[in-house]
RNA sequence: GGCCCCUUCGUCUAGCGGUCCAGGACUCCGGGUUCUCAGUCCGGCAAUCGCGGGUUCGAAUCCCGCAGGGGUCACCA
């Protein structure tokens, strides 16, 4: 495969959501497995939208994910700038040549009267085209008018790599605003000239620029350029499966997901795997194999749902295959406030029993701060609980009594708290569902926790029995 | 409304004329793992392949209609 040059051009309106980074890490994939380059570029030419602060934050998206660009606003590169604002000249020289070519004319109209015009297209229930107003001797173009596109309506047909092949009639060419009034220019002339100078050989965006397709396709021909390939990615959908994703439902930003502590690898193995697969039983891919095995040609061509429950199991998957030291690397800002003063040692082993449990290292407080501090006494938690609350108080403190006893005895290791609760439950003739579950919670306070013995073994004697005896106090 | 695209279990999908009365994964349900939660193992529910015609010995797969959904018709990208 040749090398291809691929670029992810974000306008910096705002963060970005799953549904955005895909369209970047597709054509991350399509530059790194072809040995080529991708490149950034901001698409800032409307000014009114533009969001503070979110050129840093779109470059941190990327960065984080791992989908580093080879040119850029920031790295710069050998077809710079990398952001519009700062390639007007561009534009300008460009347009003029159009201009000359008789390709491009001012557009005399004031915008009242092209929304009248619109207006009038949209009573008679027909597609508004400019090009029916196209005036006959339109004003020497003073840089005060819009610049528009002289088209030239004809039929289309062109190859898409997730689409297929495409086609359209003349009905969708019109004359299109190369600059506008403002003097930038509009996405639909900016992005074709920047992406013939960037040398970008394959153009990778979302669904909404398939109905422009033709018209860049006839801007291509006046300016003589030859037609780079072409993918168009169907959008990702909200919950609802009926819009697309978007910031307005909730969608999240990525970045936000990784503050929660979804791993970078399952973020983009479950982003690659909405709508893409490799065609075998596979769910789950490193970003190497992505790289070695994605395909522009699988992707779906309808928009897939997001499905949140997806991408949290599959970064339980890939907490639990992390080696712990890996793992207690990753977890170090996540702790409860009451671990501050633990040793690495403890939480260490505190981490090898919820490793399991963890779908993503937010959850980590609510799985772990008992071992980190005394919860206080939850009486619901014998009273509510389905065997407990059958056995008198009497019964229930007698048997926490003689629990404390054995474990009193232990080195507590976990292999000797089992063999001493065994007997125990031995002794007592109870079940392991009475005697157990007693001690898990009059140990812990918590609904839920790891294994009894493992969980003992970790909190130690000294905070064990203290645990115990506060709970016989309130029996 | 015009144009373009899409349509397989609840969700993500496999499938490119016979091996599919449709396979996998997530979710959900049941069971095992001496307690809970999670995990894990075993098992299960779940798509008459949007609908209707055709082509063919044979169609989820090809063709034609229809319906539904989406996109677009900006001096936004």
């Amino acid at each position: 495969m040749k090398p291809a040059r691929t670029r992810f051009a974000p306008s910096p309106t705002g963060y970005l959501h799953v549904g955005g980074i895909r369209t970047a890490l597709f054509a991350w994939l399509v530059a790194r497995q072809t040995g080529g380059q991708f490149v950034l570029r901001f698409e800032d030419t409307d000014k009114k939208r533009e969001v503070e602060g979110a050129r840093e934050h779109l470059i941190k998206s990327l960065r984080v994910l791992g989908l580093d660009y080879d040119e850029g606003p920031d790295i710069g590169g050998p077809y710079g700038p990398y952001t519009q604002s700062e390639r007007l000249d561009h534009y300008k020289k460009w347009a003029q040549k159009l201009v000359d070519m008789g390709r491009a004319y001012a557009d005399p109209f004031a915008p009242e009267e092209v929304q009248a015009f619109r207006e009038q297209a949209q009573k008679e229930k027909k597609p508004f085209l400019y090009r029916n107003h196209r005036p006959e001797n339109p004003p020497a173009w003073d840089g005060t008018q819009p610049l528009r596109f002289k088209s030239e309506p004809k039929a289309y047909q062109w190859h898409d790599e997730v689409m297929g092949d495409l086609s359209t009639g003349p009905e969708v060419i019109d004359d299109f605003i190369l600059i506008k009034s403002d003097g930038y220019p509009t996405y639909n002339f900016a992005h074709v000239i920047d992406d013939l100078e960037m040398e970008i050989t394959h153009i990778i965006r979302g669904q909404e620029f398939i109905a422009s397709q033709p018209n860049y396709l006839n801007l291509y021909e006046a300016l003589g350029i030859e037609r780079p390939h072409i993918a168009t990615v169907p959008h990702i959908m909200g919950p609802d499966g009926k819009k697309k994703l978007s910031k307005r439902d909730g969608a999240k930003d990525v970045l936000d997901y990784v503050r929660d502590g979804f791993l970078p690898e399952s973020l983009v193995s479950f982003i690659a795997t909405m709508g893409w697969n490799d065609g075998t039983e596979q769910e789950i891919f490193t970003k190497d194999e992505l790289v070695q095995k994605f395909r522009l040609s699988r992707v779906q061509k309808s928009g897939a749902r997001f499905d949140e429950q997806r991408l949290v199991w599959m970064n339980g998957h890939y907490i639990r295959q992390m080696s712990l030291d890996d793992l207690f690397q990753k977890v170090s800002d996540y702790w409860p406030k009451e671990a501050a003063d633990a040793s690495d040692n403890y939480k260490k082993s505190v981490l090898a029993l919820v490793q399991e449990r963890l779908k993503f290292f937010s959850e980590l407080p609510e799985l772990t701060s008992f071992f980190f501090t005394d919860l206080p006494v939850n009486p619901e938690l014998v009273s509510g609980h389905k065997q407990l609350k059958k056995v008198d108080s009497g019964e229930i403190k007698s048997l926490l009594e003689q629990a404390r006893e054995t474990i009193a005895s232990s080195d507590f290791s976990a292999e000797d708290l089992q063999e001493r609760l065994n007997k125990l439950l031995e002794s007592t003739g109870q079940k392991p569902a009475v005697l157990f579950s007693l001690v898990r919670i009059a140990t812990t306070q918590a609904p839920a926790s790891p294994g009894l013995a493992d969980t003992l073994a970790v909190l130690g004697k000294e905070v064990s029995l203290r645990r115990i005896d506060a709970m016989l106090q309130t029996l």
